[in-house]
DNA sequence: TATATGCAAATTGTCGACACCTGGCTAGGC
DNA sequence: GCCTAGCCAGGTGTCGACAATTTGCATATA
């Protein structure tokens, strides 16, 4: 039984951390761990388990999960455990209903409110998810692509948008994690000019432009997700969320 | 010094309370205190008082402290206290292009997505808040405003609209109930016959209709707020958030 | 053999206590 | 008299332990 199960970035067990950075180590690796599925939905979280992993008490190890739960990354059963929260797959029409929404709210918003060093920042991510698919990475395709459109939204300077919308990607992350493989087409090649005409939008100022093209972005990525649906729907990760 | 500062509702102190039920009831308590300012923002919130006063110990406070602190209701100093998250008037017109968009989302959705039983609640919301108009009662019409709208975004059927939307709501009650002094005016009474044709569009199905509602809807509300913002900016509660 | 009942192990919810950090107060120096 | 440095008190972050509850298993019974 292993005493740490990550031990990715140790950074020695004999200095002492600082007084609030324990829970802040442990609500980031969950949740990163949550988003990249190497926590799969539905998984049971122990919190001795954890707190030994962690070399720290249950409480900091307890309030990391409470915002975790705040968020909707997991699911507490009431004296019982706390799991992983299920992809819920019902409401998968409402989920990118209003992923469309947010597409074209920020991506309109950005148009209106961009900034030079916003439109710096908004570049160098368009240019890190053109190299991600140079590269046929599909896993840091999907990461570069929620960087893209998040650093798009805060060019809209909607905290409340941007938040929404972060959530919404990050969601969408554990979604297209299962379809990953599926990345080999053409589609990510498409994205690219996607994004270059959406960044040619926001820098001109076009926000009417830049809301269609968002809005015809988001639909082309709708079909696709829901084109790998239809492939494969046993996908042989349980997403149930039932406990075994 | 009062042991117990809120004693409303005290259901007998000599019966324990379930497991799980003082989060719950601390959580609720506090989140009402602040959103009926009762709790002014920039309130200084003290673990060990609030421990006294709900007879619990200092853990399941932090712990409904950390669930409103992920809802953006509390801000944390680190090391230092947590005190109730100060209102953003720089960030207002923000606010105001964010509720506009969950008022149109939200009607519409409505109005594709409603069923019978959605239509009830809805209605018996509207005459609550057309109840409160009727009794001239400010406090009570915010809170059944945002009730009504609750209702119309829970027959869209979009949990992420209707969750930034009722947050949207929340934060509006706290800037409203700076000016429920102002509410005598024929204005309340223009909501119920807006609510009103609002509801008939999303019983008829109408979907463009309600969300053309929903938008001149907010942008009333709208007008109204920045109208009471204008005729005094400075009201008397301190809203900056410095302590002192 | 199948079902109901009681027990026991495991895990969470809560508690009281300690250590560290921050801010204000006091004392000393320029 | 004003500014700076050190001390003290108040409060948070963390810890280990206890209590309550649930789940699964073993046992007894029809």
């Amino acid at each position: 039984m292993a005493r740490r199960l990550p031990p990715a970035s140790d950074e020695g067990s004999t200095e002492r951390r600082k007084r609030g950075h324990g829970v802040q180590k442990v609500y980031e690796k969950l949740r990163q761990s949550i988003l990249d599925l190497s926590l799969p939905p539905g998984s049971p979280l122990d919190e001795m388990r954890l707190s030994e992993e962690f070399n720290l008490s249950r409480t900091p190890i307890r309030e990391a999960m409470v915002r975790l739960a705040a968020e909707g990354l997991l699911t507490t059963l009431p004296n019982r455990n706390t799991i992983v929260a299920p992809i819920d797959f019902i409401n998968l029409p409402v989920y990118f209903e209003a992923l469309t929404l947010m597409y074209r709210a920020t991506t309109r918003s950005a148009a209106v409110h961009r900034r030079p060093e916003h439109l710096e920042n908004i570049k160098a991510h368009e240019a890190a998810y053109a190299d991600a698919v140079q590269r046929h990475d599909a896993l840091d395709m999907i990461s570069t692509n929620r960087d893209f459109h998040v650093a798009v939204a805060e060019a809209g300077g909607n905290i409340y948008f941007t938040q929404l919308f972060a959530r919404l990607l990050d969601e969408g992350r554990r979604v297209l994690r299962l379809y990953y493989h599926s990345f080999d087409d053409d589609l990510p090649h498409r994205y690219v000019d996607e994004h270059n005409d959406m960044v040619a939008a926001v820098e001109a100022g076009d926000a009417d432009r830049a809301d269609q093209l968002a809005a015809a972005h988001a639909s082309q990525i709708v079909r696709q997700i829901q084109a790998y649906m239809a492939r494969d729907t046993t996908s042989g990760i349980d997403l149930s969320g039932k406990a075994k």
